[in-house]
DNA sequence: TTTAAATAGGACTAATTTGGTCCAAATTAC
DNA sequence: GTAATTTGGACCAAATTAGTCCTATTTAAA
């Protein structure tokens, strides 16, 4: 439903997660599994995809894990949801590959163009750091009339 | 892939074609899928839906079809796409019944509102008279020089 | 009043995507 | 050498999406 995928959601949870605990240091797979309660199969899984896309550093080995390859504040949420879903685009037209199927499709990719656009600054704007609980409540965001809390 | 649906693509062309045919005029499922290429029984199907929310009239029996509701400059790109998949948002999340099975994931839903509410208030901005050909080569949008041409 | 042209409603299946698990190999610290 | 890790990839189950089809109802017009 025009939601993105669970995955690329654990995604974001574990990179935020990753963020809030030590930066500079580095997590194994376990330990944010534990921390997440996603399940440790589906973690090491994500954890390959986001060290071999860059946005993690990997370390081998007996006290190897992962941690952050640069700043919270140099990595986007448009970061991450590109590394599980490519690039961001609503509809295939957006990207310079169309290859409408009906013609009447392409009148209307202009628009979209603007749309996915719009779309694409708003979660580039959004950093790693902006995510994580330091900044829960120091009126970062104006939303909290809607904030229902967690569970 | 973060991409809408398919059918809500078909959607979107379906309600552009009729706004860009006669607006006030009546044009049938047959009439429609013929000029969109969109088989006849996915286009049925999705005018069914677009008159049951609303955003179409339908007038039964012999020289029957649909037609638009209301003046394409009070539709949105939004009411088309919530038409087929409800409420806008990324995330589970962004809505307001969250049911979070990670605590973690809350600590994210914040800057979740404003991301939702970021490309919500941007489709909502796109109307369907703006998507059809009439606006193609206004200058309204600025983005002809990705522009590839469909098929 | 019959007929043809439409929409309405819903069941059903096939195809695709997504989510989740598991195993064997390579690497590294101790 | 051994235990603790990541790496790479195969694999299956579940869920979603796309697409088709059938029958009933409505309406205009012959």
């Amino acid at each position: 439903m025009m939601r993105i995928n669970k995955l690329t959601d654990y995604g974001i949870v574990i990179m935020t997660r990753i963020a809030d605990m030590d930066q500079s240091g580095v997590h194994t797979a376990r330990e944010i599994s534990e921390d997440t309660r996603i399940p440790l199969p589906t973690v090491t899984r994500l954890l390959k995809v986001l060290s071999g896309k860059g946005l993690l550093n990997s370390q081998r080995g007996s006290q190897g894990g992962y941690s952050l390859s640069k700043s919270s504040d140099d990595i986007s949420v448009a970061n991450i949801i590109e590394t599980f879903e490519g690039p961001i685009a609503l509809t295939e037209c957006s990207t310079n590959t169309c290859e409408c199927a009906y013609e009447t499709k392409c009148s209307v990719e202009e628009p979209w163009q603007k749309i996915n656009d719009t779309v694409k600054n708003a979660l580039e704007g959004i950093s790693l750091n902006q995510m994580t609980g330091k900044n829960q409540n120091e009126g970062l965001l104006n939303l909290s009339m809607n904030y229902r809390g967690g569970m």
